[in-house]
DNA sequence: TCTGGGGTCCTAGGACCC
DNA sequence: TCTGGGGTCCTAGGACCC
């Protein structure tokens, strides 16, 4: 699912092992288990991540607090005006799937599939409510948690039964929050990560993908079926001849570092084999960055105007950031034109900054930089943070 | 399908210095 | 200075994810 303004942006690759060697370790990975492996002995359960995945989350929390709308197709994003254009679906409930609705889609579009459907804004400030209690939920187990964005989590345990420990999480999450969730197994986050969806297709809601099933259930899938794969790296793997996960699984290593790059194309051999990250993190991470972005329902044409919204949006975010004690370093400034023409330019402030005011100078003469032919459609403002 | 908003990480190439 | 090679900093761009 697409989620507006995902509240930590926590999905990257940044918490998963990226080794350039793909071990050696303890279980070929460079990876340091979480749990038990030091001293392993023959008698340790095995360690299993869980990852935990809401179900059409923001619309579930829109329901959840609107019972009436229960069983009816639900369609949540933008400002909750589908006859508005440039407003897309973040999050569709499943009543509303079943028209052909889904994330991404313009909210126009999902009005002619289904004109029945109930159209609500997004409402950060109740997601990241109602996030917070799910992570209260799970953490109250005992077992570590990583944060993934509002409506994912992994989970570390060591245990002997791991479909029962999900289903428990799913009882207790469901009881404490009315909100319903699956649950996939793995020895990796990777692995788990891509459980789930099997996960969502059982009737269980659980689903374990361990190496003993690993390849049985994706060696022949598409290698975009791998978290992590979009269409662009799918396309080049499959102009290189590789088209399905044990077809990267296998490819020489060598190869895969000089087409990709020392660290991604070992990655990605790695990622086919069912991935090497074991070890969560439970910790809050800083946050690199902040940004903030606007497309306009009529398209920009003067720079004055322009250069207004730009500083208006450089404030905006600096008073996030500083309301928050983090330390400005770098400030960049997205422009996308009516073509969807979209460029980012970044500039270095001359000192780190806690105050608005060389922020906002420099997005000004960052914004300089750009040759703006044709009319703006979006303007954004990003920083980067001590 | 006239195509949102908020994040993370990786790579490449130029500038500059020794 | 008809000219190598390596390191570091910086920015642009790309890719992916929720």
């Amino acid at each position: 699912m697409v989620s507006v303004g995902l509240a930590t942006g926590r999905l990257g690759r940044s918490r998963l092992a990226r080794s350039s060697t793909e071990g050696p370790g303890p279980h070929g990975t460079d990876d340091p288990p979480a749990y038990g492996s030091l001293g392993n002995v023959a008698t340790d359960p095995e360690p299993w991540i869980l990852h935990v995945d809401l179900d059409a989350f923001l619309a579930a929390v829109e329901v959840r607090r609107r019972p009436e709308l229960r069983g009816r197709p639900v369609v949540v994003g933008g400002d909750g005006d589908p006859s508005r254009s440039r407003q897309v679906v973040a999050t569709a409930s499943y009543e509303a799937r079943d028209f052909g609705v889904h994330s991404g889609m313009p909210l126009a579009r999902a009005l002619k599939k289904c004109p029945e459907a109930v159209f609500l804004p997004s409402d950060r400030p109740a997601y990241d409510a109602a996030s917070a209690e799910v992570m209260t939920a799970l953490r109250s187990f005992g077992h570590p948690v990583e944060v993934w964005g509002w409506d994912e989590a992994v989970v570390g345990a060591s245990v002997g039964d791991p479909e029962a420990l999900a289903q428990e999480l799913r009882a207790v999450v469901l009881a404490q929050t009315g909100l319903t969730c699956a649950v996939g197994i793995g020895e990796t986050k990777e692995r788990a990560k891509m459980a789930t969806v099997f996960a969502k297709m059982s009737t269980e809601r659980v689903f374990r993908l361990s190496s003993a099933n690993w390849i049985a259930l994706m060696g022949e899938r598409p290698v975009t079926d791998l978290w992590g794969i979009g269409k662009r790296t799918g396309a080049r793997l499959h102009e290189l001849g590789i088209g399905t996960v044990t077809d990267l699984a296998t490819a020489d290593r060598e190869d895969l570092a000089s087409w990709f790059g020392p660290s991604t194309g070992p990655w990605l051999r790695a990622l086919a084999r069912g991935g090497t990250s074991r070890t969560v993190h439970p910790e809050e991470r800083l946050a690199r960055s902040r940004s903030k972005q606007v497309t306009f329902a009529h398209d920009l044409t003067e720079a004055d105007e322009i250069a207004t919204r730009v500083a208006a949006l450089t404030e905006d975010v600096c008073r996030t950031v500083f309301a928050e004690g983090r330390t400005v370093t770098h400030v960049g400034v997205i422009v996308r034109t009516s073509t969807f023409f979209t460029q980012v330019k970044t500039g270095k402030l001359a000192a780190p900054s806690t105050e608005v005011a060389p922020v906002v100078t420099k997005a000004r003469e960052v914004l300089g930089r750009f040759e703006i032919t044709r009319p703006v459609r979006l303007l954004g403002v990003r920083v980067d943070l001590a």
